[in-house]
DNA sequence: GTGAAAGCGCTAACAA
DNA sequence: TTGTTAGCGCTTTCAC
């Protein structure tokens, strides 16, 4: 903390108007007048002064952070997230306290984030247990699910349809005439994931077809290539992977590849999900869904400051669109159009 | 914030002490005796009681908050730094503000960070310049530079050794045999890049070689897929690249192998530096040089709290080691340890 | 060991 | 528009 910080009473005095002047000065739509305030900005300035936010957090109830819970980073899909999410909301003069949870500890969060009074709360995790949203929503902080809800329950949440999206993939890959049609499945709790995993059957009903073998990957690498490897093993091996998302798909196209000597897509198509960064990437080229990050944030922040500022408490399931994008690794041999907006 | 939260008045009611007993029950290390503190803590848990940190901290000067100032997370490096340095200071009871800062919006940044009274600073980019470091510093605020330091200053440091990574580079395209030796260049104000590159040339120098064809990749993505092409459009090509960062590399090898259908490494080889987790994926297996990320964090950490709590000043540039992690993308056909603990 | 009382730096009535 | 005043919820002397 700075050694002794210059305080509100300090401007004052140089400047010689009162103290509440100065406090004033710095409050947006104060009625001060324009001699006043000059007078304390500049004494403001002489002296380094800042408002101290936490004194103004206590005494005008709003702290104006919001706090950010996540459990790992390793999938990208993350770390993009936090990167947006920050942005916008300190656009809207709102901070970001970060907490990592690990399974287990999340009582804890749950207490720091009620001791430092935050005005809201994300959750953009899939591997959360629903303990926190609930906490917070009682005791009546904003609480916002990010790429995850859960059933039942009044926490607001944004997903993208995940359900559109398998079944998107289901369509794609009946399209292609694959008949061995293999999912790796997440984090079976996820609500990303059952969505994906049902959307994908019921595309694939339609087409008649239905899942021939399924792994659960835990939305791990090391998950997924087990996974990976333990399909593969097997004689028959599968003609097509559906890879519940873009992360463990990587790890997916490396065993086929790299342990297995196959060719994507010739020998099998893989398709992942989130539509992240790496997807892209020459190495991989990995045909996905994605999930439009920047209109989810928009619609969290939408809801987070909604509820925070006009102190709605309605909740809201917002959900948006999700869009094949078709690259290398599954359905480019054909011409047909892989995109809907159901 | 909560509805109407209870404060520690209403505990010392239930519990039939005075407001000074609550607050000691709170303080580790103050003086209550057992039946007291039994009883406000039976109250607290029936109201649901949890200090208010901010209130706290008005009082104790110490916000226990932690600035960590970001620019971009694109680069996998960072997000594994954000994930292991919050982890290790909630270990300490401490909790991460995030700041992501973009080029020219700076001083609203330190003027965010000197208001929330932080107890201490991070800055964990390359690309920031060092008006916000300088500041805080003299404003007594700690701070703690990763992975980059400024020249002559009095802000503390947490690098490794770059220049020895660069070294170590060098030596393996030497004892390589290679000739035509390209630098992919990273952001060229940034200390990483300069001690890479030193360190490299140093090292081909000590061989009789020296840097064939050098290019800017800016650390970016784009920027590195740019700089591979103008290398390898050329009739005579590189036959190794050093490329400043893993990030890069990964832009770097998807040109070579897609665009240019070279092999790599026969036809060329690549050498990245950071051992991000993606440097070991199958599709890429890149010879790099690792950063110990956990040996920097707990370095950081180190300085940061004993400049928090035991109010030291001195600065401290701390540096830690480099070391070779040999994978395909160049050196592994020969049976020399291209290791070092200089 | 415990309670009373004095603030930490600020905002927000309330008068003037 | 301005200054005065009363707290926000807490820690920390200071007596007892």
């Amino acid at each position: 903390m700075a050694k002794t910080s210059v305080t509100s009473i300090d401007v004052a005095r140089l400047a010689n108007v009162s103290q509440s002047a100065v406090s004033r000065t710095f409050t947006p739509g104060a009625s001060v007048s324009d001699d006043t305030k000059q007078r304390v900005l500049d004494a403001a300035k002489s002296l380094g002064y800042r408002p101290n936010a936490l004194a103004r957090s206590l005494i005008s109830g709003r702290s104006r952070i919001v706090g950010l819970v996540v459990a790992y980073l390793e999938n990208h899909f993350y770390p993009i997230v936090i990167e947006q999410l920050s942005r916008a909301l300190q656009m809207h003069g709102y901070h970001v306290m970060l907490f990592m949870t690990q399974p287990g500890q999340q009582d804890q969060v749950i207490s720091e984030i009620l001791q430092y009074k935050m005005d809201g709360v994300v959750l953009a995790s899939v591997t959360l247990s629903s303990h926190i949203a609930e906490e917070c929503a009682n005791i009546g902080v904003p609480v916002v699910l990010f790429n995850r809800y859960i059933p039942d329950s009044h926490v607001s949440s944004v997903t993208s349809d995940n359900e559109l999206g398998g079944r998107l993939v289901a369509k794609l890959m009946a399209d292609q005439q694959h008949k061995r049609i293999a999912y790796i499945a997440g984090n079976e709790n996820s609500s990303t994931n059952n969505d994906r995993e049902n959307g994908f059957s019921q595309g694939l009903a339609q087409a008649g077809l239905k899942i021939w073998k399924r792994k659960v990957g835990m939305y791990s690498f090391e998950g997924a290539t087990s996974a990976a490897r333990e399909l593969l093993e097997a004689d028959e091996k599968p003609d097509a992977v559906f890879v519940a998302n873009d992360h463990m798909a990587f790890a997916v196209m490396d065993v086929i590849r790299s342990e297995f000597g196959l060719r994507i897509p010739e020998d099998i198509s893989v398709v992942g999900y989130d539509n992240v960064p790496e997807a892209d990437w020459a190495a991989y080229n990995l045909t996905t869904v994605e999930q439009p990050v920047e209109a989810m944030i928009e619609a969290t922040v939408d809801i987070l400051l909604k509820q925070m500022e006009h102190k709605e408490v309605n909740e809201v399931h917002k959900v948006t669109d999700a869009r094949l994008i078709v690259r290398s690794s599954a359905g480019n041999n054909t011409n047909k159009i892989h995109r809907s907006n159901r």
